[in-house]
DNA sequence: TTGTATGCGTTATCAC
DNA sequence: GTGATAACGCATACAA
């Protein structure tokens, strides 16, 4: 199929590029009416599709939005067999697409960083979601665009972040729990680093105890990898050797479903010997057996918001935006492996 | 951060843009050893990194390839919830990356058409998921680049498939659960349309059953939208209102959870009284409660093909390449769900 | 208001 | 082998 260029639009509307430019990027101010008229037929009647590489040749912009996801570790994928990826990513694209931007979605390599594909594709902004290694944000901060964060606690002037208040999640599950007469209450978690989220839920794990003035245990927090298979064996852990255990936080949704089923290998039920409450409220957690109950954010609406900040961060290039980080509402869902005690 | 052109290198080399052009590009023939010497280190030295939009305009070949998923109906979302989806996009990027491309994720408007999008961008080529009206196709053809489809039975020199026996996948299970003693055997699936996937499934169920002699008994099949919810209403109905009926084949995972749940809501379990087969072998299948067993296409393996005939199609600009489908294997995996009658 | 001419970074076509 | 230079398609400063 044969492109059609600005010229030959010119040339059909009897107009210069110029001003089928001016029309076509509505700069009316500097056109007629007239001229308007004709180009925009003319453009019609041709179908017309500008070349986004001559343009962000031109423009030094290329409506280009880079996406990273984490990868496993492992083999080189991306992480999005996590839905929580895949959710976001559905809010980001929607944002995108409708504001004419397209998205390149890509995981990272461990070497060479980021920078190549943004000076190559001329990326006009990035939303980063997942915690790398510092040099990564080096990097980014080298690169004059604006970059949005998902689910970092890196609060740095050349970064948006729009997250979650995760010490308030981990509390409000937690609280649950203890509402419903609880007080032996495990933690199932990925690995607690520093400035993580879930560091930040573990830290509302013990703010719901204490304020219930219930002791903390250090026996009862099981913390590893964020996935099914480690929930699977924390549950059985618990169910099997911790007899006095009747509820557990599990910091992701997957990681939910992965107790529940350890725990019912060792003969237990949920939630009649063991209540448990995940994060994040998945698609899936209301599809598990029972219906997972858990802490939901709403996860589309936290992509498109990203998707949102990020535009409007690009078209007010220069004036600084507000640094604070926006923060998504969250919700207790209740569904049905919460027990109430007594 | 400065950006670093040809010309640049080609200064601090000593030689001239077209000798990095050379060098840069693999045309060592047409170079001296002590150019080439020169140009890299400069290159290195600069950090030298080329600008694909100029490579093309100049080239006419962007590096960038466009990825088509479904969306939803009602809102304007990508399908990615879909794990299978997500895991199709894994194997994609996966492989598009490791080979320098990358990949721009997009649903498709109703009314615009796919045109634009690669115009826009000059995609070198496109991997199109789900099935979509006639026109879309149409247009698909004009633009004179490699496509490849995935669940799609469009057989087209235009197009290349990569695709599964589905109708093979759909007798597979049938025949599982006809060996497990069942006779009684529902079929719960999404729209049976002509030519599509859903349709060679519910041939390879009808198929199967004739080999085995049993009646084909059309107020068996429950057929509806591919959704957990659906799902779970034919679950419910099946419970409640067809005692004959021990075992159901649904045509995707999702649809099997759903009917699993419906199943149980009407007092009955899985698979005690009604044994479940599903299809695809998401992630999730392996976490549902029983462990679901199903019919596995290595998703992910199938991104993967597909990125690489779309790859070999782009190298081999010209030179037809085969037109038959690629088939995937498919797999039997036999986990909780069906129950061995008597 | 309109058109001409130039630059954006690369590659390709030539002469040398 | 090597190096000017003209495309590629678009946007824009500047001249008209």
């Amino acid at each position: 199929m044969k492109r059609i260029t600005i010229r030959e639009v010119s040339e059909k509307a009897g107009v210069s590029t110029a001003a089928v430019s001016y029309v076509l990027n509505g700069r009316h101010s500097k056109v007629s009416a007239d001229t308007i008229e004709k180009v925009q037929r003319a453009a019609q009647e041709l179908n017309y599709i500008p070349d986004f590489s001559a343009r962000s040749l031109a423009n030094n912009s290329s409506k280009l939005i880079g996406v990273v996801i984490p990868q496993t570790e492992d083999r080189k994928q991306l992480l999005l067999q996590n839905p929580f990826y895949s959710e976001l990513i559905c809010g980001i694209e929607s944002q995108l697409r409708q504001s004419g931007y397209h998205m390149i979605l890509s995981g990272v390599e461990k070497g060479e960083g980021y920078l190549d594909t943004t000076m190559q594709r001329n990326l006009d902004g990035a939303i980063i979601m997942g915690v790398y290694q510092e040099s990564f944000y080096d990097d980014l901060k080298k690169v004059n665009m604006p970059i949005v964060l998902i689910d970092s606690y890196i609060y740095d002037r050349h970064f948006h972040v729009v997250g979650i208040d995760d010490e308030l999640g981990g509390y409000m599950a937690v609280n649950h729990l203890i509402e419903n007469g609880h007080t032996n209450i495990a933690l199932v978690t990925g690995t607690i680093r520093k400035d993580g989220v879930v560091e930040k839920r573990f830290l509302g794990y013990k703010r719901a105890l204490k304020e219930a003035g219930l002791f903390y245990n250090p026996d009862h927090v099981f913390e590893h990898s964020v996935t099914y298979e480690y929930g699977y064996e924390a549950g059985k852990l618990i169910a099997a050797e911790h007899p006095e255990i009747t509820a557990v936080f599990a910091t992701s949704d997957q990681m939910a479903m992965g107790v529940m089923r350890g725990v019912r290998e060792e003969g237990k039920d949920v939630p009649e010997h063991i209540s448990v409450i995940g994060f994040d409220d998945i698609s899936f957690a209301r599809m598990s057996t029972p219906p997972l109950t858990t802490v939901d954010q709403d996860i589309i609406s936290r992509g498109m918001k990203a998707a949102d900040c990020l535009l409007s961060a690009i078209q007010n290039k220069g004036k600084e935006l507000p640094s604070e980080p926006t923060i998504m509402p969250l919700a207790l869902v209740a569904r049905d492996t919460v027990r109430k005690l007594q």
